[in-house]
DNA sequence: TCGCCGATCTGGTCTTACCAAAGCGTTGCA
DNA sequence: TGCAACGCTTTGGTAAGACCAGATCGGCGA
Protein backbone atom coordinates (compact mmCIF):
# COMPACT_ATOMS: atom_id res chain seq x y z
CA UNK A 1 0.00 0.00 0.00
CA UNK A 2 1.45 3.24 -1.55
CA UNK A 3 2.10 5.02 -4.86
CA UNK A 4 -0.83 7.49 -5.59
CA UNK A 5 -4.12 5.42 -4.98
CA UNK A 6 -2.97 6.02 -1.21
CA UNK A 7 -5.21 8.95 -0.81
CA UNK A 8 -8.70 7.47 -1.89
CA UNK A 9 -8.30 4.52 0.40
CA UNK A 10 -7.32 6.76 3.18
CA UNK A 11 -10.35 8.49 2.05
CA UNK A 12 -12.45 5.53 1.43
CA UNK A 13 -11.89 4.42 4.94
CA UNK A 14 -11.76 7.35 6.63
CA UNK A 15 -15.58 8.20 5.33
CA UNK A 16 -16.87 4.53 6.69
CA UNK A 17 -14.89 4.75 10.23
CA UNK A 18 -16.37 8.04 10.97
CA UNK A 19 -19.77 6.93 9.82
CA UNK A 20 -19.48 4.52 12.37
CA UNK A 21 -18.34 6.92 15.16
CA UNK A 22 -20.23 10.24 14.98
CA UNK A 23 -17.79 11.95 12.27
CA UNK A 24 -14.83 11.07 13.96
CA UNK A 25 -11.83 9.36 12.38
CA UNK A 26 -9.36 6.67 13.87
CA UNK A 27 -6.06 9.10 14.90
CA UNK A 28 -3.06 9.39 12.70
CA UNK A 29 -1.15 7.01 14.57
CA UNK A 30 -4.11 3.99 13.79
CA UNK A 31 -4.33 5.27 10.66
CA UNK A 32 -0.31 4.84 9.84
CA UNK A 33 -0.57 1.50 11.44
CA UNK A 34 -3.32 0.22 9.27
CA UNK A 35 -2.27 1.19 6.01
CA UNK A 36 1.32 0.67 7.32
CA UNK A 37 2.82 3.52 6.33
CA UNK A 38 4.70 6.11 8.62
CA UNK A 39 2.64 8.83 10.38
CA UNK A 40 4.37 11.65 7.76
CA UNK A 41 2.68 10.04 5.08
CA UNK A 42 -0.61 10.04 6.97
CA UNK A 43 -0.34 13.73 7.69
CA UNK A 44 0.90 14.30 4.44
CA UNK A 45 -2.79 12.36 2.47
CA UNK A 46 -4.44 14.32 5.53
CA UNK A 47 -3.37 17.65 4.70
CA UNK A 48 -4.68 17.18 0.99
CA UNK A 49 -8.24 16.05 1.97
CA UNK A 50 -8.30 18.79 4.87
CA UNK A 51 -7.53 21.73 2.16
CA UNK A 52 -10.16 20.00 0.04
CA UNK A 53 -12.19 20.31 3.14
CA UNK A 54 -13.20 16.47 3.70
CA UNK A 55 -12.16 16.58 6.80
CA UNK A 56 -11.42 19.11 9.73
CA UNK A 57 -8.31 18.33 12.04
CA UNK A 58 -8.79 19.27 15.55
CA UNK A 59 -5.96 20.08 17.47
CA UNK A 60 -5.42 18.03 20.20
CA UNK A 61 -8.73 16.13 19.20
CA UNK A 62 -8.85 14.06 16.51
CA UNK A 63 -9.62 13.82 12.86
CA UNK A 64 -13.21 14.40 11.65
CA UNK A 65 -14.78 13.78 8.65
CA UNK A 66 -17.21 16.71 7.35
CA UNK A 67 -20.78 16.29 6.72
CA UNK A 68 -22.24 16.88 3.03
CA UNK A 69 -18.88 16.70 1.43
CA UNK A 70 -17.40 20.59 0.50
CA UNK A 71 -15.58 21.85 -2.11
CA UNK A 72 -16.05 20.80 -6.19
CA UNK A 73 -12.24 19.29 -5.97
CA UNK A 74 -13.52 17.27 -3.36
CA UNK A 75 -16.32 15.97 -5.32
CA UNK A 76 -14.92 15.28 -8.55
CA UNK A 77 -11.99 13.57 -6.45
CA UNK A 78 -14.66 11.49 -5.09
CA UNK A 79 -16.47 10.62 -7.93
CA UNK A 80 -12.95 9.62 -9.70
CA UNK A 81 -12.34 7.07 -7.50
CA UNK A 82 -16.08 5.80 -7.30
CA UNK A 83 -16.71 6.72 -3.83
CA UNK A 84 -20.24 7.63 -3.43
CA UNK A 85 -22.48 10.83 -3.43
CA UNK A 86 -25.71 11.51 -1.95
CA UNK A 87 -28.76 12.45 -4.70
CA UNK A 88 -28.82 15.67 -4.01
CA UNK A 89 -25.03 16.24 -4.74
CA UNK A 90 -25.72 14.07 -7.69
CA UNK A 91 -28.76 16.30 -8.91
CA UNK A 92 -26.52 19.65 -8.32
CA UNK A 93 -23.99 18.27 -10.03
CA UNK A 94 -26.25 17.58 -13.47
CA UNK A 95 -27.70 21.21 -13.25
CA UNK A 96 -24.44 23.07 -12.88
CA UNK A 97 -23.01 20.74 -16.23
CA UNK A 98 -26.35 21.77 -18.15
CA UNK A 99 -26.11 25.45 -17.08
CA UNK A 100 -22.08 25.24 -18.01
CA UNK A 101 -22.31 23.28 -21.16
CA UNK A 102 -25.26 24.58 -22.97
CA UNK A 103 -23.50 28.13 -22.47
CA UNK A 104 -20.46 26.47 -24.02
CA UNK A 105 -22.07 25.81 -26.99
CA UNK A 106 -23.27 28.88 -28.08
CA UNK A 107 -19.79 30.55 -27.29
CA UNK A 108 -18.31 27.57 -29.43
CA UNK A 109 -20.04 29.01 -32.05
CA UNK A 110 -18.56 32.20 -31.92
CA UNK A 111 -15.29 31.06 -31.10
CA UNK A 112 -14.48 27.56 -32.39
CA UNK A 113 -11.23 27.93 -33.81
CA UNK A 114 -9.90 25.37 -37.29
CA UNK A 115 -8.14 23.08 -34.68
CA UNK A 116 -11.44 22.90 -32.76
CA UNK A 117 -13.49 21.84 -35.94
CA UNK A 118 -10.46 19.06 -36.72
CA UNK A 119 -10.76 17.82 -33.51
CA UNK A 120 -14.64 17.50 -33.48
CA UNK A 121 -14.60 15.92 -37.33
CA UNK A 122 -12.16 13.21 -35.86
CA UNK A 123 -13.90 12.88 -32.68
CA UNK A 124 -17.64 12.10 -35.05
CA UNK A 125 -15.74 9.96 -36.92
CA UNK A 126 -14.41 7.80 -34.41
CA UNK A 127 -17.94 7.99 -33.33
CA UNK A 128 -19.19 6.89 -36.67
CA UNK A 129 -16.48 3.60 -36.43
CA UNK A 130 -17.83 2.25 -33.02
CA UNK A 131 -21.60 2.46 -33.99
CA UNK A 132 -20.75 0.78 -36.89
CA UNK A 133 -18.92 -1.95 -35.32
CA UNK A 134 -21.73 -2.18 -32.51
CA UNK A 135 -20.11 -1.02 -29.71
CA UNK A 136 -20.98 2.45 -27.37
CA UNK A 137 -19.71 5.80 -27.37
CA UNK A 138 -17.97 5.42 -24.34
CA UNK A 139 -15.05 8.09 -23.69
CA UNK A 140 -16.25 9.78 -27.44
CA UNK A 141 -19.41 11.07 -25.73
CA UNK A 142 -17.09 12.82 -23.38
CA UNK A 143 -14.53 13.80 -25.55
CA UNK A 144 -17.22 15.57 -27.85
CA UNK A 145 -18.91 17.64 -25.11
CA UNK A 146 -15.23 18.94 -23.34
CA UNK A 147 -14.26 19.76 -26.74
CA UNK A 148 -17.54 22.28 -27.47
CA UNK A 149 -16.27 23.41 -23.99
CA UNK A 150 -12.70 24.37 -25.11
CA UNK A 151 -13.54 25.63 -28.02
CA UNK A 152 -14.61 28.22 -26.37
CA UNK A 153 -11.00 29.37 -25.30
CA UNK A 154 -11.43 29.72 -21.71
CA UNK A 155 -9.41 27.43 -19.86
CA UNK A 156 -10.85 27.65 -16.59
CA UNK A 157 -14.46 27.13 -17.85
CA UNK A 158 -12.73 23.93 -19.23
CA UNK A 159 -11.39 23.03 -16.14
CA UNK A 160 -14.38 23.05 -14.37
CA UNK A 161 -16.89 21.32 -16.90
CA UNK A 162 -13.96 18.53 -16.82
CA UNK A 163 -14.24 17.71 -13.61
CA UNK A 164 -18.09 17.75 -13.29
CA UNK A 165 -18.26 15.40 -16.26
CA UNK A 166 -16.02 12.85 -14.15
CA UNK A 167 -18.61 13.28 -11.49
CA UNK A 168 -21.17 11.60 -14.03
CA UNK A 169 -18.59 8.84 -15.69
CA UNK A 170 -19.76 6.08 -14.44
CA UNK A 171 -23.55 6.57 -14.81
CA UNK A 172 -22.77 7.56 -18.50
CA UNK A 173 -21.12 4.17 -19.03
CA UNK A 174 -24.80 2.48 -17.99
CA UNK A 175 -26.40 4.94 -20.10
CA UNK A 176 -24.29 4.10 -23.39
CA UNK A 177 -25.31 0.49 -23.14
CA UNK A 178 -28.39 0.88 -25.24
CA UNK A 179 -27.34 1.09 -29.23
CA UNK A 180 -30.26 2.83 -29.47
CA UNK A 181 -29.64 5.98 -27.14
CA UNK A 182 -26.13 5.22 -28.48
CA UNK A 183 -27.15 5.90 -32.23
CA UNK A 184 -29.28 8.78 -31.21
CA UNK A 185 -26.72 10.63 -29.15
CA UNK A 186 -24.42 10.20 -31.66
CA UNK A 187 -27.21 12.20 -34.25
CA UNK A 188 -27.00 14.96 -32.04
CA UNK A 189 -23.87 15.73 -31.80
CA UNK A 190 -23.59 15.80 -35.61
CA UNK A 191 -26.20 18.08 -35.47
CA UNK A 192 -24.32 20.48 -32.75
CA UNK A 193 -21.72 20.05 -34.53
CA UNK A 194 -23.11 21.38 -37.84
CA UNK A 195 -24.49 24.24 -35.82
CA UNK A 196 -21.15 25.43 -34.16
CA UNK A 197 -20.12 25.17 -37.73
CA UNK A 198 -22.31 27.36 -39.10
CA UNK A 199 -21.60 30.05 -36.24
CA UNK A 200 -25.22 29.77 -35.11
CA UNK A 201 -25.21 30.27 -31.33
CA UNK A 202 -29.14 30.21 -30.99
CA UNK A 203 -29.08 27.44 -32.49
CA UNK A 204 -26.58 25.56 -31.20
CA UNK A 205 -27.39 26.09 -27.87
CA UNK A 206 -30.80 25.02 -28.35
CA UNK A 207 -30.02 21.90 -29.44
CA UNK A 208 -27.59 21.02 -26.05
CA UNK A 209 -30.32 22.03 -24.64
CA UNK A 210 -32.67 19.32 -26.24
CA UNK A 211 -29.52 16.96 -25.94
CA UNK A 212 -28.98 17.30 -22.54
CA UNK A 213 -32.51 16.70 -21.32
CA UNK A 214 -32.96 13.73 -23.71
CA UNK A 215 -29.64 12.22 -22.07
CA UNK A 216 -30.11 13.43 -18.41
CA UNK A 217 -33.93 13.01 -17.86
CA UNK A 218 -32.97 9.25 -18.53
CA UNK A 219 -30.49 9.79 -15.57
CA UNK A 220 -32.55 11.79 -13.40
CA UNK A 221 -35.38 8.61 -13.29
CA UNK A 222 -33.02 6.68 -11.35
CA UNK A 223 -32.41 9.03 -8.93
CA UNK A 224 -35.74 10.29 -7.87
CA UNK A 225 -38.02 7.16 -7.05
CA UNK A 226 -36.97 5.92 -3.85
CA UNK A 227 -35.58 9.33 -2.81
CA UNK A 228 -33.40 9.73 0.06
CA UNK A 229 -30.53 7.57 0.14
CA UNK A 230 -26.68 7.96 -1.20
CA UNK A 231 -26.40 6.12 -5.06
CA UNK A 232 -22.80 5.23 -6.67
CA UNK A 233 -21.85 8.33 -8.50
CA UNK B 1 6.60 31.44 10.51
CA UNK B 2 4.00 28.49 10.71
CA UNK B 3 0.26 28.61 11.23
CA UNK B 4 -2.07 28.73 8.30
CA UNK B 5 -0.35 31.73 6.52
CA UNK B 6 3.07 29.31 5.75
CA UNK B 7 0.97 27.74 2.45
CA UNK B 8 0.73 31.16 0.76
CA UNK B 9 3.80 32.44 2.04
CA UNK B 10 5.47 29.01 0.55
CA UNK B 11 3.88 29.51 -2.52
CA UNK B 12 5.03 33.11 -3.29
CA UNK B 13 7.93 32.12 -2.62
CA UNK B 14 8.25 28.81 -4.72
CA UNK B 15 6.57 30.81 -7.79
CA UNK B 16 9.28 33.99 -7.24
CA UNK B 17 12.59 31.98 -7.10
CA UNK B 18 11.23 29.90 -10.07
CA UNK B 19 11.02 32.55 -11.98
CA UNK B 20 13.92 33.05 -11.86
CA UNK B 21 15.27 29.43 -12.54
CA UNK B 22 13.62 28.09 -15.48
CA UNK B 23 10.42 26.76 -13.28
CA UNK B 24 12.81 24.86 -10.74
CA UNK B 25 12.11 26.01 -7.20
CA UNK B 26 14.57 24.89 -4.40
CA UNK B 27 14.72 21.82 -2.55
CA UNK B 28 12.74 20.62 0.52
CA UNK B 29 15.86 20.99 2.29
CA UNK B 30 16.28 24.59 1.58
CA UNK B 31 12.89 25.74 1.96
CA UNK B 32 12.95 23.98 4.92
CA UNK B 33 15.85 26.19 6.27
CA UNK B 34 14.60 29.41 4.54
CA UNK B 35 11.66 29.23 6.16
CA UNK B 36 12.80 27.93 9.62
CA UNK B 37 10.57 24.87 9.49
CA UNK B 38 10.74 21.29 9.62
CA UNK B 39 11.40 19.32 6.56
CA UNK B 40 7.78 17.62 6.98
CA UNK B 41 5.79 20.82 7.39
CA UNK B 42 7.71 22.04 4.19
CA UNK B 43 6.16 18.06 2.49
CA UNK B 44 2.85 18.84 3.68
CA UNK B 45 2.67 22.39 2.35
CA UNK B 46 3.91 20.67 -1.05
CA UNK B 47 1.16 18.28 -1.12
CA UNK B 48 -1.81 20.84 -0.93
CA UNK B 49 0.19 22.34 -3.63
CA UNK B 50 0.60 19.64 -5.67
CA UNK B 51 -3.13 18.41 -5.29
CA UNK B 52 -3.63 22.04 -6.22
CA UNK B 53 -1.81 21.68 -9.54
CA UNK B 54 0.46 24.69 -8.31
CA UNK B 55 3.69 22.65 -8.48
CA UNK B 56 4.79 19.21 -9.57
CA UNK B 57 7.31 16.92 -7.23
CA UNK B 58 9.55 14.89 -9.66
CA UNK B 59 11.34 12.06 -7.58
CA UNK B 60 14.99 12.07 -7.47
CA UNK B 61 14.54 15.78 -9.16
CA UNK B 62 13.21 18.73 -7.84
CA UNK B 63 9.84 20.53 -7.44
CA UNK B 64 8.54 22.59 -10.36
CA UNK B 65 5.67 25.25 -10.48
CA UNK B 66 3.23 24.64 -13.34
CA UNK B 67 2.59 27.33 -15.87
CA UNK B 68 -0.60 29.10 -16.21
CA UNK B 69 -1.60 27.85 -12.98
CA UNK B 70 -3.81 25.07 -12.64
CA UNK B 71 -7.23 24.39 -11.28
CA UNK B 72 -9.84 26.46 -9.73
CA UNK B 73 -9.11 26.17 -6.33
CA UNK B 74 -5.55 27.34 -7.36
CA UNK B 75 -6.86 30.50 -8.58
CA UNK B 76 -9.16 30.98 -5.82
CA UNK B 77 -6.14 30.45 -3.27
CA UNK B 78 -3.75 32.78 -5.47
CA UNK B 79 -6.60 35.70 -5.02
CA UNK B 80 -7.32 35.22 -1.71
CA UNK B 81 -4.01 35.88 -0.99
CA UNK B 82 -3.59 38.43 -3.21
CA UNK B 83 -0.87 36.43 -5.11
CA UNK B 84 -0.72 37.96 -9.12
CA UNK B 85 -3.31 36.85 -11.65
CA UNK B 86 -2.73 36.99 -15.71
CA UNK B 87 -4.73 38.92 -17.48
CA UNK B 88 -6.45 36.25 -19.78
CA UNK B 89 -7.56 34.47 -16.20
CA UNK B 90 -9.23 36.91 -14.74
CA UNK B 91 -11.12 37.66 -18.35
CA UNK B 92 -11.79 34.15 -18.23
CA UNK B 93 -13.01 34.09 -14.65
CA UNK B 94 -15.45 36.97 -15.68
CA UNK B 95 -16.60 35.15 -17.81
CA UNK B 96 -16.91 32.30 -15.90
CA UNK B 97 -19.06 34.69 -13.46
CA UNK B 98 -21.48 36.03 -15.48
CA UNK B 99 -22.74 32.81 -17.09
CA UNK B 100 -23.08 31.25 -13.32
CA UNK B 101 -24.76 34.60 -11.77
CA UNK B 102 -27.06 35.07 -14.66
CA UNK B 103 -28.16 31.54 -14.69
CA UNK B 104 -28.30 32.18 -10.84
CA UNK B 105 -30.67 34.97 -10.96
CA UNK B 106 -33.02 33.21 -13.15
CA UNK B 107 -33.19 30.18 -10.89
CA UNK B 108 -33.60 32.33 -8.05
CA UNK B 109 -36.75 33.74 -9.09
CA UNK B 110 -38.49 30.35 -9.05
CA UNK B 111 -36.74 28.77 -5.73
CA UNK B 112 -35.96 31.24 -3.54
CA UNK B 113 -37.57 30.89 0.05
CA UNK B 114 -38.73 33.14 2.95
CA UNK B 115 -35.42 32.66 4.80
CA UNK B 116 -33.83 33.78 1.33
CA UNK B 117 -35.99 36.51 0.67
CA UNK B 118 -35.39 37.75 4.38
CA UNK B 119 -31.37 37.68 4.35
CA UNK B 120 -31.98 40.29 1.07
CA UNK B 121 -33.92 42.81 2.48
CA UNK B 122 -31.12 42.36 5.29
CA UNK B 123 -28.99 42.62 2.85
CA UNK B 124 -30.56 46.08 1.01
CA UNK B 125 -31.10 47.76 4.15
CA UNK B 126 -28.10 47.30 5.25
CA UNK B 127 -26.96 48.85 2.22
CA UNK B 128 -29.08 51.43 2.09
CA UNK B 129 -27.76 52.56 5.62
CA UNK B 130 -24.20 52.77 4.30
CA UNK B 131 -24.57 54.51 1.37
CA UNK B 132 -26.82 57.06 3.44
CA UNK B 133 -23.57 57.19 5.96
CA UNK B 134 -21.42 57.46 2.43
CA UNK B 135 -19.73 54.62 2.80
CA UNK B 136 -19.02 51.67 0.19
CA UNK B 137 -21.16 48.85 -0.22
CA UNK B 138 -17.89 46.90 -0.29
CA UNK B 139 -18.52 43.00 1.12
CA UNK B 140 -22.61 43.73 0.67
CA UNK B 141 -22.03 43.43 -2.65
CA UNK B 142 -20.98 40.82 -2.65
CA UNK B 143 -23.26 39.30 0.30
CA UNK B 144 -26.29 40.34 -2.15
CA UNK B 145 -25.06 38.03 -4.84
CA UNK B 146 -24.21 35.09 -3.35
CA UNK B 147 -27.43 35.04 -1.55
CA UNK B 148 -28.75 35.20 -5.19
CA UNK B 149 -27.07 31.82 -5.70
CA UNK B 150 -28.11 30.15 -2.61
CA UNK B 151 -31.56 30.78 -3.27
CA UNK B 152 -30.73 28.75 -6.62
CA UNK B 153 -30.84 25.82 -3.10
CA UNK B 154 -28.03 24.37 -5.10
CA UNK B 155 -25.07 24.17 -2.75
CA UNK B 156 -22.44 22.94 -5.13
CA UNK B 157 -23.63 25.62 -7.25
CA UNK B 158 -23.16 28.00 -4.43
CA UNK B 159 -19.66 26.59 -3.47
CA UNK B 160 -18.20 27.48 -7.20
CA UNK B 161 -19.45 31.18 -7.90
CA UNK B 162 -18.26 31.60 -3.98
CA UNK B 163 -14.94 30.89 -5.15
CA UNK B 164 -15.23 32.96 -7.97
CA UNK B 165 -16.01 35.80 -6.29
CA UNK B 166 -12.62 36.16 -4.21
CA UNK B 167 -11.35 36.40 -7.56
CA UNK B 168 -12.22 39.82 -8.35
CA UNK B 169 -12.88 40.56 -4.86
CA UNK B 170 -9.70 43.20 -4.57
CA UNK B 171 -10.76 44.75 -7.64
CA UNK B 172 -14.40 45.14 -6.34
CA UNK B 173 -12.83 47.42 -3.73
CA UNK B 174 -11.49 49.62 -5.94
CA UNK B 175 -14.69 49.93 -8.32
CA UNK B 176 -16.74 50.75 -4.86
CA UNK B 177 -14.70 53.79 -4.14
CA UNK B 178 -16.82 55.73 -6.32
CA UNK B 179 -20.18 56.99 -4.43
CA UNK B 180 -22.13 56.95 -7.72
CA UNK B 181 -21.72 53.65 -8.77
CA UNK B 182 -22.01 52.40 -5.13
CA UNK B 183 -25.42 54.35 -5.54
CA UNK B 184 -26.45 52.69 -9.39
CA UNK B 185 -25.22 49.11 -8.25
CA UNK B 186 -27.45 49.07 -4.82
CA UNK B 187 -30.40 50.57 -6.96
CA UNK B 188 -29.75 48.02 -9.64
CA UNK B 189 -29.68 45.07 -6.64
CA UNK B 190 -33.32 46.36 -5.43
CA UNK B 191 -34.58 45.37 -8.85
CA UNK B 192 -33.14 42.72 -9.00
CA UNK B 193 -34.33 41.87 -6.15
CA UNK B 194 -37.93 42.67 -7.23
CA UNK B 195 -38.01 40.68 -10.15
CA UNK B 196 -37.02 37.55 -8.09
CA UNK B 197 -39.82 38.24 -5.37
CA UNK B 198 -41.81 38.50 -8.21
CA UNK B 199 -41.01 35.15 -9.17
CA UNK B 200 -39.92 36.70 -12.63
CA UNK B 201 -37.50 34.71 -14.13
CA UNK B 202 -36.45 36.37 -17.57
CA UNK B 203 -36.75 39.27 -15.94
CA UNK B 204 -34.41 38.59 -13.16
CA UNK B 205 -31.72 36.90 -15.71
CA UNK B 206 -32.00 40.65 -18.14
CA UNK B 207 -31.43 42.98 -15.21
CA UNK B 208 -28.52 40.44 -13.96
CA UNK B 209 -27.51 40.93 -17.41
CA UNK B 210 -26.99 44.75 -17.28
CA UNK B 211 -26.18 44.37 -13.53
CA UNK B 212 -23.12 42.60 -14.46
CA UNK B 213 -22.23 44.43 -18.10
CA UNK B 214 -22.13 47.39 -15.92
CA UNK B 215 -20.18 46.30 -13.37
CA UNK B 216 -17.81 44.65 -15.09
CA UNK B 217 -17.45 46.44 -18.09
CA UNK B 218 -15.53 48.78 -15.88
CA UNK B 219 -13.29 46.15 -14.82
CA UNK B 220 -12.52 44.40 -18.41
CA UNK B 221 -11.53 48.17 -19.72
CA UNK B 222 -8.85 48.45 -16.83
CA UNK B 223 -7.29 44.69 -18.30
CA UNK B 224 -7.33 45.53 -21.87
CA UNK B 225 -5.36 48.21 -22.95
CA UNK B 226 -1.58 47.85 -22.35
CA UNK B 227 -2.75 43.91 -23.32
CA UNK B 228 -0.44 41.59 -21.51
CA UNK B 229 1.45 41.37 -17.94
CA UNK B 230 0.22 40.12 -15.14
CA UNK B 231 -1.84 42.38 -13.10
CA UNK B 232 -2.82 42.28 -9.42
CA UNK B 233 -6.26 40.64 -8.45
C1' DT C 1 -23.83 13.29 43.61
C1' DC C 2 -20.90 16.69 42.06
C1' DG C 3 -16.56 18.66 41.14
C1' DC C 4 -11.75 18.48 40.73
C1' DC C 5 -7.34 16.42 39.32
C1' DG C 6 -4.21 13.65 36.91
C1' DA C 7 -3.12 10.00 33.45
C1' DT C 8 -3.71 9.36 28.71
C1' DC C 9 -4.53 10.36 24.03
C1' DT C 10 -4.10 13.37 20.12
C1' DG C 11 -2.59 16.47 16.63
C1' DG C 12 1.55 19.51 15.75
C1' DT C 13 6.30 19.83 15.15
C1' DC C 14 11.14 18.63 14.82
C1' DT C 15 15.19 15.53 14.20
C1' DT C 16 17.74 11.94 12.32
C1' DA C 17 18.40 8.43 9.14
C1' DC C 18 18.35 5.62 4.99
C1' DC C 19 17.12 4.65 0.15
C1' DA C 20 17.30 4.86 -4.84
C1' DA C 21 17.45 7.38 -8.78
C1' DA C 22 18.50 11.62 -11.22
C1' DG C 23 22.17 15.00 -12.31
C1' DC C 24 26.44 16.39 -13.00
C1' DG C 25 31.26 16.63 -13.02
C1' DT C 26 35.35 14.16 -13.54
C1' DT C 27 38.16 10.85 -15.38
C1' DG C 28 40.06 7.95 -18.70
C1' DC C 29 40.16 5.94 -23.06
C1' DA C 30 40.09 6.20 -28.15
C1' DT D 1 40.47 16.60 -28.72
C1' DG D 2 36.11 14.40 -28.20
C1' DC D 3 33.25 11.25 -26.10
C1' DA D 4 31.79 7.72 -23.11
C1' DA D 5 31.81 5.57 -18.64
C1' DC D 6 32.13 6.01 -13.87
C1' DG D 7 31.13 7.81 -9.32
C1' DC D 8 29.97 11.40 -6.08
C1' DT D 9 26.34 14.64 -4.77
C1' DT D 10 21.73 16.12 -4.60
C1' DT D 11 16.90 15.24 -4.29
C1' DG D 12 12.45 13.56 -3.34
C1' DG D 13 10.28 9.48 -0.73
C1' DT D 14 9.81 7.11 3.46
C1' DA D 15 10.36 5.65 8.13
C1' DA D 16 10.94 5.90 13.19
C1' DG D 17 11.34 8.22 17.42
C1' DA D 18 10.69 11.94 20.45
C1' DC D 19 8.65 15.97 22.78
C1' DC D 20 4.99 19.40 23.55
C1' DA D 21 0.63 21.27 25.00
C1' DG D 22 -4.04 21.00 25.12
C1' DA D 23 -8.32 18.02 24.96
C1' DT D 24 -10.51 14.21 27.00
C1' DC D 25 -12.04 11.30 30.22
C1' DG D 26 -12.02 8.36 34.14
C1' DG D 27 -11.52 7.95 38.98
C1' DC D 28 -11.04 9.88 43.37
C1' DG D 29 -12.38 12.75 47.08
C1' DA D 30 -15.47 15.99 49.30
Amino acid sequence: MQQEDFLPSLAAYLIQTARLNAGKAPSERDLAEHFTVSRGQVREALAILEAMQVIERRAKSGIYVNGGIGGLEAMSFFARFGLPLENRQIFEAVEVRKIHEIKAAELAASRATDENFDRLRDILARSEERLQMGEGLDKLDQEFHLEIVRATQNTIFLNICTSFYSLSHSRLKVYFRSPERNRRSHEEHVQIFDAVFRRDAALSAALMVSHLRGAMSYWSELLDPPGGGPVDP
